[in-house]
RNA sequence: GCCAUGGUGGCGGAACUGGUAUACGCGCACGACUCAAAAUCGUGUUCCCUCACGGGAUUGUGGGUUCAAGUCCCACCCAUGGCACCA
């Protein structure tokens, strides 16, 4: 099949002079405006790029090209986020190593991001597997434990059964492994931690400072999950105890009927009498075998068993029956809950079911019960009632006054409450960064001196899965250890959650390699933050809250000068198949080899832009490429025919090309590049109708063209002339002025409906043009003769009579 | 249950601060070229009535504000994403 332009001759062919004049090269100390515009990393896949990929990495590509015309410095590098389970899963069922699994396909990806176009500077690139990169996740690992902010703690765990690993909170969220989906157990277990909960408030305050979409700060500040409330102490009737309470509502305190405590709480063997021992020992048997979906499930699912112990009010003085319930949970507050039921759902289901009394403390302001929700939980009118000397006072006033009377007392005070907690960082899998910490005889845990970084993985180990590090199996690994420590000594043998390596590499970039230093001071002053970086939503309460973590420790170490890593952060929408997401598990994954092959990268990119607006993705359908290509062989046998150096160009035109460079720049700034090709391919419409179009016009449309299709772009600038190549020119500017016309077409309403259109020239007077309004055959005949009560003129749109 | 986003032709989707809804493209139909097909070019294409001129209806549903509503307000329905015993 014959056809006009040819890609898979022309693309090659640009792609080889790029990068022998190395087009793409960024001198980063010598960029004047520097631009740094970032899309998050892949993992280096053994299969070929997808179609997710193409539309992930190509949009923003066009984008940043279209930035560097506009006389930015972009600086738009690639890497890879290498260490992770698929690699070693591969080597468990292969016996290939990690290591070289992961280096072919790391060279791989790169010849097919080669072949799509992109203008990465191959130079920078980073792996984060390779030891000139873990060298540095290590050294973080050391400067967050020099500063205290590592430690290592023993407690229950979210165990993935099928990866054989712990995982963060952040990664077990709804009771699924984020990775496989296996549902995660609980498992005591001693591991490291790093403090992330000390910058809760600072992680919320940011949120402030930068330009994120709405609900991905949401979804962090959801995650964060700040409290105002007060912590109350409870004397143990009988007992030298006192047990603290957190609540949000304190006004309720009156309310009280009950309390509950959490089956893992430690001094809970303490508050059993004889006689409940049996049952209760029972209970919390069964609550630790329960997973948390379990626990979860269902609010009406309460259970609970008494302890036999009893609470003093601190107000009243009355026995208050001290019940345990596994929906009390223990790493949220103090594992201890005054039970409310008259005002809280949970604690009215749990009373109704084992028949405590509800006691009305509260009520609203038309003198209603009612029962706080998430709603207005903080910001409620009413009055508080039957509360001793608190009553009559309205809520918010008094719940104050309750908690500056109880810290008077001394038996309680305002607290802040959060819900994220410590990033659990130790993971049971061999393909990560060893943590840099080995421990001595007795079993105690040292840092690992800075001289020995890389502390180099061992290559000794067998790939299986025993549910122990795989590391522990390596004898190199001990021997090492012992020779540099000391007989006895063993390293740690668990390695670092891989979010642990793409929490700085934004940082890396700007190194160059750079061994002695983590990054340039001067570079991360100028280049940092990221002024534009995309990726997709699922990340918010993962990497994104982790890297905003860790660039604040950074700062607050004097290793960089910035608080947030991402000053813009965009999400790009999800490219479906049949309504599901792609992935290799589930075998639907779309490969665009075939269309690249057929249509080429331009075109095949062109046609993702075209699909809808960067931000929205959409269900995937080959149907329509057809579309763009025949834009792109008309396009390019307008350039190489009907370009006439001597022509003058029709004032139509020419208006037509100004329109042409305003929504093209509009449209690409918001990533909408499915608009600016539909203009382009309107002009292209009134092109085609002119007997020649001026080599003045047909060059600016190139350009407009060339951050879209890069390479026909640039065959067509060669073949018209052009000076270099056209990815170096300046953007086109628009003249406001020649976007007028000689002559408007105007819409005329009667009562709000359309009758007829009239053209009047464009300086004609609004008397006039109502004049000829109220003239036009159509109109008349719903004017019925009658004057118009009102007429209303809206500049160059329309004019509207109103009749009756 | 709560939070967020969205609902426009056969399909992907346009429509800026309220101002001619359905741009652009796909698909489809008819025509030209061709022995024929592909490709290409031309015409038409929201639905209903009409040979046509023209008219009526229409942006998830029902109300409202306005000369004018896809756009603003109220109520509801549906879809997607996120959170979910956080005291």
């Amino acid at each position: 099949m014959p056809r006009d332009y040819n890609p898979s001759a022309v693309e090659p062919k640009w792609q080889k002079k790029w990068e022998e004049a190395k087009a793409f090269s960024f001198d980063l100390d010598k960029a004047k405006d520097p631009f740094y515009c970032l899309v998050m990393f892949p993992y280096p896949s053994g299969a070929r790029l997808h179609v997710g990929h193409w539309f992930q990495y190509s949009i923003p590509d066009s984008w940043c090209r279209f930035q560097r015309m506009r006389g930015k410095d972009v600086f738009h590098p690639m890497g890879f986020d290498a260490f992770g389970l698929p690699a070693e899963n591969y080597a468990i069922k292969t016996g290939t190593p990690p290591a070289e699994s992961t280096k072919e396909n790391v060279d791989n990806m790169i010849v097919q991001f080669k072949r799509m176009g992109v203008m990465y500077d191959w130079d920078k690139a980073l792996n984060t597997s390779t030891p000139e990169y873990y060298r540095w996740t290590q050294w973080l690992f050391l400067q967050m434990h020099k500063n205290g902010l590592a430690y290592r703690k023993d407690g229950n765990v979210n165990w993935c059964p099928s990866c054989q690993t712990v995982l963060a909170n952040e990664q077990a969220q709804d009771g699924h492994c984020e990775r496989c989906g296996t549902e995660v157990i609980q498992k005591p277990l001693t591991q490291w931690y790093w403090n992330i909960t000390k910058y809760s408030q600072k992680l919320l305050d940011g949120l402030e400072t930068i330009d994120w979409p709405e609900k991905t700060k949401i979804m962090q500040r959801n995650w964060i999950g700040r409290s105002e409330g007060c912590d109350v102490s409870w004397k143990v009737d009988g007992k030298d105890i006192v047990l603290e309470t957190f609540t949000t509502t304190v006004d309720t305190i009156y309310g009280v009927t009950f309390a509950v405590i959490s089956p893992e709480h430690p001094l809970i063997d303490q508050l059993i009498t004889d006689e409940h021992k049996a049952t209760v020992t029972a209970y919390k048997t069964l609550a630790t075998k329960k997973t948390d979906l379990d626990r979860m499930m269902g609010d009406k699912g309460k259970t609970g068993v008494p302890t036999g112990s009893f609470l003093i009010h601190p107000f009243t003085g009355a026995k208050v029956p001290l019940w345990v319930a596994d929906y009390v949970l223990m790493n949220y507050g103090t594992g201890v809950v005054m039970g409310v039921p008259a005002h809280d759902q949970r604690d009215m289901d749990f009373a109704k079911k084992y028949d405590f009394p509800i006691v009305q403390s509260i009520e609203s302001e038309s003198g209603e019960t009612f029962v706080y929700d998430d709603v207005d939980k903080y910001n409620v009118k009413g009055k508080i009632i039957d509360s001793g000397e608190f009553t009559g006072l309205p809520i918010l006033e008094g719940r104050k006054k309750i908690t500056d009377t109880l810290t008077k007392k001394k038996i309680g005070k305002a607290k802040i409450q959060y819900k994220l907690r410590d990033w659990l960082v130790s993971r049971q899998r061999y393909w990560g960064a060893p943590i840099p910490v080995v421990y001595d005889p007795g079993g105690n845990p040292h840092p690992i001196p800075e001289e020995h970084l890389p502390w180099l993985l061992p290559t000794d180990v067998e790939f299986k899965p025993t549910g122990k590090s795989p590391l522990t199996y390596s004898k190199e690994f001990i021997a090492r250890t012992e020779k540099i420590f000391g007989k006895g000594w063993r390293p740690e043998f668990d390695t670092m959650d891989t979010f642990v390596c793409s929490s700085f590499y934004y940082l890396r970039f700007l190194a160059e390699g750079n061994m002695e230093k983590l990054v340039e001071k001067e570079r991360e002053k100028k280049l940092m933050p990221v002024d534009f970086y995309i990726g997709g939503p699922e990340h918010a309460c993962m990497h994104l809250i982790y890297a905003r973590f860790v660039m604040m420790a950074l700062k607050d170490f004097g290793i960089v000068s910035h608080d947030e890593p991402f000053q813009r952060l965009f999400h790009q929408g999800l490219i479906t198949n049949k309504g599901a997401k792609m992935s290799k598990s589930k075998g639907n994954v779309v490969s665009p080899d075939e269309l690249v092959q057929k249509y080429g990268s331009d075109i095949f990119r062109m046609y993702l832009m075209f699909m809808g607006p960067f931000g929205e993705g959409g269900d995937w359908s080959d149907t329509g490429i057809k579309g763009i290509d025949r834009f792109v062989q008309r396009v390019y046998r307008l350039i190489t025919e009907k370009v006439n150096k001597k022509v003058e160009q029709s004032s139509g035109l020419t208006a037509g090309l100004h329109a042409v460079i305003k929504k093209v720049s509009d449209d690409a700034e918001r990533l909408h590049f499915n608009t600016a090709i539909s203009a382009m391919m309107e002009f292209l419409n009134a092109a085609e109708k002119e007997e020649a179009i001026s080599e003045e016009t047909a060059k600016i449309f190139v350009q407009l063209l060339s951050p879209m299709a890069p390479h026909l772009a640039e065959e067509l600038w060669e073949h018209m002339g052009g000076k270099g190549f056209v990815i170096d020119q300046e953007w086109p500017t628009y003249d406001e002025a020649m976007l007028v016309t000689d002559s408007m077409t105007i819409a005329v309403q009667v009562n709000g409906k359309v009758r007829g259109q009239i053209t009047v020239a464009t300086e004609t007077p609004e008397k006039e043009i109502i004049a000829q309004a109220k003239s036009n055959p159509n109109v008349q005949k719903f004017l019925e003769g009658k004057d118009p009560k009102k007429e209303i003129y809206v500049k160059g749109k329309l004019v509207s009579l109103v009749v009756s």
